[in-house]
DNA sequence: GATAAAAATGTAATCAATTACATTTTAATT
DNA sequence: AATTAAAATGTAATTGATTACATTTTTATC
């Protein structure tokens, strides 16, 4: 492989005015320009980028924290991430953390190393050893801490959360069960908040036995619906706290012989690709996935540039798409 | 942030006694090691990767070339490869390329940049402007050129595709038709002549008009169910190359008030997640998804180390899963 | 305790770019 | 043509680790 020296040489010049010809052409003559563009073609030269990176202290990489790169939603996310960097000439490292903080950590200190220069965290950790660490440019998205001054890209979702119940409150539904995700994320407890308020602003209780935890995986949806079904009093709606534990909960339902919406209704959250496809398709919130990655990126090049984001916790906006999986309540006038 | 020399000058010793105490603790004495130690931790020294990547020129990254990373299918491959990767001590940069041949060669060109020491591709493109080009350790893993000397992890698609066919067939299907992948893929090509040679041997004539094209997404196989049920003499089956245009055919075929399978079969292939879940549950070709993933990256981990891998063509296993989209054929005795 | 061999440690070059600063060339002005 | 300012180019230091090679220390053997 060809270095700047080898080109240099060729060109009959210094290195200093080939990497400037690279770099900051306007500062070199139209005349060597030319000579150094044709010694760079003739020697194929392509900038070592990992000894720039080492000389410029940065390395254009960013490192994505996702609890799961095969979940439908973040794949989502990311793939809006990749766009961003890509445009801004970033690469994406990818850190498929599986919740776990040691592997957060891990790669959040990639930053440390300089093997990145940032990180976007899409789960409602703090990804570093000591809570209180400034030092490496963070945006949370998705999943968002609370409490923190970690920009972030999240939902309303309590305001999400209580539209959907109140859709369901609309139908009739004065029992409503809940699929939870799993305890200690602030998503799940949002969601769960706004879910409270349209109850109590209905004037209906909120029954803590009528929650049910899931992982957020089809199997676990279907595993709590049983759970809800079989109780003396099961509720006649299920608001899921994602579509993949809607769907399973949809699923299990039918097999044990009751119908959606006609016996109970079912909704979602998140609007992932198949809930328009699975049967009945599903009453769910959609949100824009993509976007929480293209802001993310967006905050995340301000704050590795310096710059102060002006607004430092976007919400991007959401929408109730109403399907088939949620009904009137059975004995409901 | 603490340098080696740092911790070489608190520690009493040379850089080149810190550096030893970290790659080879075996060639420094253990009161050594202890001083060494002490003083890592006193700074809180962490080394510089780009700087060792730099020195030692690897960057410890592979980049993977994906069509699509929102794809259910890939994401799950790209899992398999950050598990390996990750115990392997290497990263992986994400590239998401949209299948366009630019993005590719960008990406690809992260090795010879040093950015990157491996490439998985996961497309049956050669992602190099030279097509000979052998400068890069590079794995073809899922979709494989034919013809070429890339290592390639993948899957018997002709075999595959054989076996569905031939479950259409023994199911009493003689008019079959194909929602097939875009023209230039290999998996789209084989999985076709396994579906040929299905027919063939049963006897029955394969009709080029029967084969819609489709690009792999749930909304094309919806508009490619379209143009088959339309037909003057529409199939009883149709055969799609994943599973995502199944579930836009069957929601298509549902939508036209036909019913799966009674009036007609549809069958998918990948078993995503959702396969099982959709009404009718799907019928499909099962694919280890992340053993994709972990043996490109294991067999790219001989190639960057210098190995030449004992099998440069790994097949996977497949399984045909039978569930309700597909059925006996309406006139079928 | 002398000698040799082995183990431990140190010195300084090296990797390939960028860039501060110095120098040379060109252009502008009188 | 002389002078000055601006533009272009060059020189060499710099980045933080690794490592070949040199040197010192330890251990083993007689």
């Amino acid at each position: 492989m060809a270095t700047i020296r080898d080109v240099s040489r060729i060109a009959g010049v210094s290195v200093a005015t080939v990497s400037r010809t690279l770099s900051k052409p306007d500062k070199v003559s139209e005349k060597t320009r030319q000579i150094v563009q044709e010694a760079i073609e003739k020697t194929n030269y392509k900038p070592d980028i990992l000894a720039r990176n080492f000389r410029t202290r940065k390395s254009s990489t960013v490192v994505v924290l996702v609890p799961d790169i095969a979940n439908p939603f973040f794949s989502r996310v990311i793939r809006g991430i990749e766009q961003s960097a890509q445009k801004m000439g970033y690469a994406v490292l990818l850190g498929d953390t599986q919740g776990l903080r040691d592997r957060e950590i891990t790669y959040a200190n990639m930053v440390k190393t300089s093997q990145a220069d940032g990180i976007i965290q899409l789960d409602c950790h703090i990804p570093f050893e000591d809570k209180n660490d400034r030092s490496a440019p963070i945006v949370n998205a998705c999943d968002c801490v609370r409490g923190t001054d970690m920009p972030t890209v999240q939902l309303d979702n309590i305001a999400a959360a209580e539209k959907m119940a109140n859709h369901l409150i609309s139908l009739g539904h004065k029992n409503i069960g809940v699929i939870s995700g799993p305890e200690n994320s602030t998503i799940t407890n949002d969601r769960l908040r706004g879910l409270k308020k349209a109850l109590e602003n209905a004037g209906l209780e909120y029954s803590p036995s009528n929650r049910m935890y899931g992982d957020y995986s089809i199997h676990s949806g279907a595993m709590a619906a049983v759970e809800l079904l079989e109780k003396e009093n099961p509720p006649s709606a299920i608001f899921c706290m994602n579509d993949e534990m809607a769907i399973g909960a949809i699923r299990q339902t039918k097999k044990m012989g009751l119908n959606v919406p006609g016996d109970i209704s079912i909704s979602g959250f998140d609007d992932i690709n198949f809930a328009e496809f699975c049967d009945p398709p599903l009453t769910t919130i959609s949100q824009p996935a993509e976007e929480f990655g293209t802001n993310a990126m967006t905050m995340l090049f301000e704050l590795m540039n310096g710059t102060e984001p002006e607004n430092k916790n976007i919400y991007l906006p959401f929408e109730l798409v109403i399907r088939n999986s949620t009904g009137r309540a059975r004995n409901d006038p």
